[in-house]
Order: C-alpha cells, then sequence, then structure tokens
DNA sequence: CTACATGCTACAGTGGCTGTAGCTTCAAGG
DNA sequence: CCTTGAAGCTACAGCCACTGTAGCATGTAG
C-alpha cells in the first residue's frame, strides 16, 4: 500500500482527465502534492480518496463551490452535520427545480412536435409556436 | 405602426437585456439594423418579430445554433417542414434525457439526505455516501 | 443649455472543464 | 549508456449563452 501515482494513473483511477486534476489543484479543492526531481506530480492514497469525493460529488451535481464547503467541514469531524445537511438539500433543492422546469419545456415540446403536419414551413406549427410572442400557444406562459 | 426602436425599447419588449440584443446582432441572428446620425442602433417591428422568435425559442430550450437554423428555414417558406421537425425533436430528446438524469440525482440526493441522523460529522451519511468510491451505496452506479 | 439617461465599443467573467502549443521528464528496451 | 516515445509540465484559448464593466458618445426633456 501507499502507493505513489503519477497523475495519469490517478486520473485513470477516478476516471477523470488529467486536465481536470491539475484544475482541481488550482481551484484549492485538491492540495499540491509532492513533485519528482524532475518537478512531476506525485500523488498517494489520500489524494485518490478525496479526488473520489470530488468526483462522486459532480457527478450528483453539487456545484465545486459546495464541494469545497464540504472539504472544509470533513476536516472538523466532531461538528455536527447540520451544514453538510443544508449543502446537500440545497443541491437537491436546485436539482427538483430543474426537473419542474424541464418538465414543462417536455410539455411545450412534445405538444409543438406533435401538431407539426408535415407540410410547408409556410404552414408549420413549430414555426407558428415560436413566432407567437403572445405564448398563447403555451399552457404554462412563465417557461422564461 | 412601423414604429422605430430603440436597442432599450426593443430589450424591454422582449424582456431581454441590451446587451443579449447585440450579442445575437453579433453571432448574426438578428440583422444588423439601421443607425441614427449618431451611430445608435434604429430598429422595427420586424426586429421585434425576430428577436421575439428567438427568445421564445430559447426558454424553450434551443442552442443558439438550432435557432440559427430554424431563421434560415423560416426564409424558405415553400420548403417541407422536415427540417423544422427533426430540429425541434432533437431538442425534445434532449431535454427528455436530462430530465431522465436529474431524476435518477434526485433519487441518490432524497436517500442521501434522509438518511442523515443528523449528528456528528464524522458519522454523516451524507459524508460517507460521497466518500464511497465504490458507488455501493447507490440504487444506480452510472450517473457519471 | 444643462443634466441625465441611454447607447456605443471592447473586453473580462461566469462554471466546469477541455484542448492545444511548445516544451521537459520519465521509463523501458537495446 | 542512449534513444525513443509516452507522459507530464505551464500557460493560455475555447466551450455556451450570456452578463457586467469601463470609458466614452449621443439623445432628450426641462
Amino acid at each position: 500500500m501507499a502507493e505513489i501515482l503519477g497523475i495519469g494513473a490517478l486520473a485513470k483511477r477516478a476516471a477523470t482527465k488529467v486536465q481536470t486534476i491539475r484544475f482541481y489543484e488550482q481551484e484549492g479543492l485538491m492540495p499540491a502534492p509532492a513533485r519528482s526531481e524532475g518537478g512531476q506530480r506525485r500523488y498517494t492514497e489520500t489524494h485518490a480518496d478525496r479526488l473520489a469525493f470530488i468526483r462522486h460529488a459532480r457527478e450528483l451535481g453539487f456545484p465545486l463551490d459546495a464541494i469545497r464547503e464540504l472539504l472544509k467541514l470533513v476536516d472538523k469531524p466532531d461538528q455536527p452535520c447540520a451544514e453538510v445537511d443544508r449543502v446537500a438539500s440545497d443541491v437537491l433543492a436546485d436539482v427538483e427545480a430543474k426537473i419542474v422546469r424541464l418538465e414543462s419545456l417536455r410539455g411545450e415540446l412534445r405538444r409543438m412536435v406533435r401538431q407539426c403536419r408535415h407540410g410547408r414551413v409556410s404552414d408549420c406549427r413549430v414555426i407558428k409556436v415560436l413566432a407567437d410572442h403572445t405564448h398563447s400557444h403555451c399552457l404554462s406562459p412563465d417557461h422564461g
């Protein structure tokens, strides 16, 4: 154990790109690792764990700012986890809001596409709906 | 009728920012309008209609490239509208794919937040799930 | 004629990477 | 030991669709 990893090996483990790891370091999400004599980054298991944490959080929709906050909290393990809960709940609320909006868009788009009679552009329902500045075709006009 | 609009008035009508209109002109979505003696943009109803079309399409999730394509098609009203239909269907498919992904994320996040026992950070389920590199807590590990 | 609002261009910043150019270093084979 | 090719380095541009800012010029109402 206590394996030493080059940036490429670390990237492969976390299924990321090399540049992404350097970007996280630049952004303060990953700590600057030791360097070889020639100046190349040398990582440990600790780094691999941290990168896995970041990637998993990203996959779940946490923005980098939220992840930064979580990483700070992880270093204070005796504090209550209310803050952690809040960060996760914020991300959840954000995801839920996005779903609501996208479902509304899906409805409008489906109706548009369904009404298309496959005639000429001049008669196309899709074009007509899009050109309709009054939004009178829309079920809810607040998709803006 | 045939009202002449300054860029501010046009922006207000379309509920956009002034800069957005200039950006659309730069991107070739809005035609360059006439200018006043002093060099300020002077718009007509035609411009207002075109901007409304662009905004409505944007609200429905059409990317600018798709809108560019639609605007070209609008200028050929005698062609069949299969292309229009395809562009709209692509956007719909994109929206549907995003919904599927977000619903999966919502599931993971809800389970994470629900399992939080509101104790110490060191025991926090949210942190544990995120730190779990094996994704064994996840219903579907392919949220990446 | 004087304010003050509006408009102009040009450019930087957003988020989260990704790609490129032009170098240097590393590791394996001969 | 030497070469070769992969991998790494820094620094910067690009993606999308805007948004904001700086530093001026113009337009309009009183």
